[in-house]
DNA sequence: GACCAGGCACATC
DNA sequence: GATGTGCATGGT
C-alpha cells in the first residue's frame, strides 16, 4: 500500500512534469564533480562553476587532481562554499587515485554497498552526495534522498516527521522495484516538485499533489 | 533586504 | 544522541 502510494505519486509527477533527463552532465566524471558542487547550492550556480572548469580544460580526473587547490577554488567560486568544496573535490580525487588509479572503469566490479561505504569515508561526501554519484554517475540502483524528499514525505504523511536519511531511503527502496531508471526519474521529479511548490514555506498553488493528505 | 538553494563536518550541550 | 553553526555565491 505504501508501494501503491509511491507509485501513484510518481505517476502524478511524471504526468505533470514529464521526463527530467537527469543528470545534467556530459560525462560520469562531470556528474561526480557536479554532485559535490551542488551541496546546498542552486544548480544554476553549479553550472557556472562547471563551465569555468571546462574552459580551463580541468574537467578530467588527471587535470583536476593536479590542479592547484587555490586555482581550483577560484574556478568554482560561483558555486559558493568554494574553499571547502575545493578541498572536498581534492579529497575525492586523492581517494580515487590512491584506490582506483583515477579510472572510473576500475569501479565497475566493486559491489554497490562496499562502494557506498568507501565514498562515505571521503571527507565531504555524505549520504546524498554518495548516492547521487552511485545512481547518476555509476548507474547503481540506489534511491537519492534530499531535503525536498524529506519535506515532501513528511508533509504528505508518508513517513514520520524527523525520519532520518536512511529511513526515508529504505521506504522508497523497499516499496519500489529496484530500477535505475525509476530511481533516476523519481528523484529528479521530486526536485522539480520541490523547486516549484514544496519550499520550506509551502507554495501549494497548483501542486500536482493537491488532494493528497497533507500536514497543516 | 530577506529568503532560498539537489549538504556536510564539527563543536557543544 | 540531539541541536547549533560555519561555509558563500547568486537568483527571486
Amino acid at each position: 500500500m505504501l508501494s501503491e502510494q509511491l507509485k501513484g505519486i510518481y505517476d502524478l509527477l511524471f504526468k505533470r512534469f514529464g521526463p527530467q533527463d537527469w543528470w545534467p552532465g556530459d560525462t560520469p566524471f562531470e556528474v561526480i564533480v557536479g554532485a559535490i558542487l551542488t551541496q546546498n547550492t542552486n544548480w544554476a550556480n553549479v553550472g557556472k562553476a562547471i563551465t569555468n572548469l571546462k574552459k580551463a580544460k580541468a574537467l578530467t580526473p588527471d587535470k583536476l587532481h593536479l590542479l592547484d587547490i587555490k586555482k581550483l577554488a577560484e574556478l568554482i567560486r560561483p558555486a559558493g562554499y568554494f574553499n571547502i568544496k575545493a578541498k572536498r573535490l581534492k579529497n575525492f580525487l586523492d581517494w580515487f587515485f590512491e584506490n582506483y588509479s583515477g579510472e572510473l572503469k576500475n569501479l565497475e566490479n566493486v559491489p554497490t554497498a562496499e562502494l557506498r561505504q568507501q565514498l562515505l569515508s571521503v571527507k565531504g561526501i555524505g549520504p546524498e552526495t554518495a548516492d547521487s554519484i552511485l545512481l547518476y554517475a555509476l548507474n547503481r540502483p540506489v534511491f537519492v534522498v534530499d531535503a525536498y524528499t524529506a519535506r515532501i514525505c513528511s508533509r504528505h504523511h508518508l513517513i514520520d516527521e524527523g525520519a532520518d536519511y536512511h529511513q526515508i531511503q529504505e521506504m522508497f527502496e523497499s516499496n519500489l522495484p529496484s530500477s535505475i531508471q525509476l530511481f533516476n526519474e523519481y528523484h529528479a521529479l521530486i526536485v522539480h516538485l520541490g523547486k516549484d511548490f514544496c519550499k520550506p514555506t509551502p507554495k501549494c498553488g497548483e501542486c500536482p499533489l493537491n488532494g493528497l493528505p497533507h500536514r497543516v
